[in-house]
DNA sequence: ATCGGTACCTGCACGC
DNA sequence: TGCGTGCAGGTACCGA
């Protein structure tokens, strides 16, 4: 999400919206962009009086350019540009507001200590604590099972168990992994682009998503797969042990 | 507070 | 080639 407003951010602000389409909230005509921000997974587009929000789900794709396609689900057409919504599964939303939905801290703006504390505070497992949006607001799928391996954390380990010297090298590990993502475009599996539709390539330095049953890179072990709250997860049993 | 299950929706990889 | 199954960067809601 971070490499998508990141694009936006260099074209939105200054142009205003003459008409939308399709799933695009019909309260931002006439408005114009004053900035393009991220809050956890969200993008916001600031307006003159209220936020668009664009969660682009699984499979969302919000462009600047391109070619129209048969999963084109909205549009915001401005006085300079055309911004297009793509999703094939329909799991993205797009909506007006004026105040932000209630969600966790930044995972790159909380500190040591304050991640600690709240970790500390929790009976459940640190796989679900870091996809929990009310815990931390940003962290997805890839990134949590990335970060608990750079870590060396087992996703079942209980967050409340830990030391506070582990938790302050898993909170040091996220922060180094997101920026190392964004600093690469992020990950591009199957669907995402940025605002430009080019894809990110940090999928190249993933070390264990989806890569069950391959060696792990640092002990040589085979990767196992389980499931953690519903989701695929993927880790080294020797390097994470529980 | 926490968890498993289900639902939403479409495409793709895989086995037979 | 075709069919069935399981899985996918997410989240919301249900009941236990």
């Amino acid at each position: 999400m971070e490499t998508v407003v990141r694009g936006l951010a260099l074209v939105l602000p200054g142009l205003e919206v003459e008409r939308v389409e399709g799933v695009a909230p019909v309260e931002v005509i006439g408005k114009r962009v004053l900035a393009v921000r991220r809050y956890g997974k969200f993008i916001v587009v600031d307006f003159t009086e209220g936020m668009l929000f664009v969660h682009l789900g699984m499979t969302g794709q919000l462009m600047l350019s391109g070619e129209e396609g048969k999963f084109t689900r909205g549009r915001v057409v401005l006085d300079r540009g055309v911004l297009r919504y793509d999703d094939i599964r329909k799991f993205g939303k797009m909506f007006w507001g004026t105040e932000y939905p209630e969600r966790g801290p930044d995972p790159l703006e909380v500190s040591g200590p304050e991640f600690v504390a709240r970790v500390q505070r929790r009976r459940t497992r640190i796989k679900a604590l870091l996809l929990d949006q009310s815990f931390l607001r940003g962290m997805g799928n890839i990134y949590t099972d990335e970060v608990l391996f750079r870590a060396g954390i087992h996703p079942m380990a209980v967050g409340a168990e830990m030391s506070r010297e582990r938790l302050l090298a898993l909170h040091g590990a996220m922060q180094a992994l997101l920026l190392e993502a964004i600093e690469a475009g992020g990950s591009s599996i199957s669907d995402y682009v940025n605002a430009r539709g080019e894809k990110g390539s940090f999928q190249e330095q993933h070390r264990v998503y989806a890569k069950k049953g391959q060696a792990c890179v640092r002990c040589g072990e085979v990767l196992e797969r389980i499931l953690v709250v519903q989701r695929g997860t993927t880790f080294c049993p020797k390097c994470q042990e529980l």
